[in-house]
DNA sequence: AGAACATAGTTGATGCTTCAACTATTTCCG
DNA sequence: CGGAAATAGTTGAAGCATCAACTATGTTCT
């Protein structure tokens, strides 16, 4: 067991600002769109990604491949957003084992409704107050931190 | 009513990247740290926080701002660390309505543990795939993140 | 064909987070 | 002083995430 490789002073700051602001800023945004349109940050991006997708549906794995959330997880979330009318889930014809989601009206609706919002809420806690380039750099340094876990997995 | 300011092309291939890269990224550290130490995400902060306080201890209240968690949260999770023996929880004599947490030496001992591993994920994930510009970058978007945060509140 | 294995998705139990309500103490101010 | 308001912290309930176990279907290989 070798000694561990400490963060010098630089690096220290850098992380921690990086983990603080995260954690605050991921707290606002949901807090925000729970109060103004009644949805966790989860079932936002479910929608957002169901809504860019041909046709507005995907099956459950790419579903949660792109949203980053278990396959476990987005059926718990699913069958919420089911109930709330938001999405709808049928059988896919080929794969028998498979299940697509699709956004129905009223959840396209209700996304649009909460992006308009949620924008705002990017614009005023990240993009207005950081520097282009400095935008650039997170990211480019976020591009290669999921290249690297990509990788991992 | 007026039309939202969208994000334009590069904004939102940064924001994204952004967004997937630190809920991977957070996925990853924290699931590391439970399987390795038995620590979640909101524990192993409060360990930090209380280690680097004057006679490793702090008034709740203080402990929450730092750790950034809601008083109730940190309650909860006190009491946890507090059963595992790692955290002790004791009257403060100025102020009736004050609690003193202070960091025991086993949560002493196990923090150091974990902060030895924790150090290596965050070089592997973080610190030693980023160019040293982009991490000052980061640095310096999230050290004006957290102070437009905290001009809100 | 058919046995072994891999993949798709769901489910229920457990644990953590959030929210609102609550007690107790301290501060503020007429 | 003394009542109103603010602050410190905890609690229990409800909601969401995680984990392991499970069913069902598809794929591979001999």
């Amino acid at each position: 067991m070798s000694e561990p490789r400490w963060l010098d002073a630089a690096q220290q700051r850098d992380w921690r600002a990086y983990v603080d602001g995260s954690v605050r800023l991921t707290e606002i945004m949901d807090r925000d769109l729970k109060a103004k349109h009644g949805l966790s940050a989860a079932e936002y991006e479910i929608l957002v990604r169901l809504s860019e997708a041909p046709e507005r549906r995907l099956r459950m794995a790419e579903l949660a491949e792109n949203a980053s959330q278990s396959r476990s997880r987005l059926s718990h979330t699913c069958a919420r957003l089911e109930s709330k009318g938001l999405v709808k889930r049928d059988n896919c014809p080929n794969d028998k084992r498979g299940v697509y989601a699709h956004l129905t009206d009223e959840g396209f609706d209700a996304l649009d409704r909460a992006a308009r919002d949620h924008v705002e809420t990017v614009r005023t806690f990240f993009i207005d107050i950081i520097a282009p380039e400095d935008l650039e750099a997170i990211g480019r340094a976020f591009t290669l931190i999921l290249k690297r876990i990509g990788s991992v997995n």
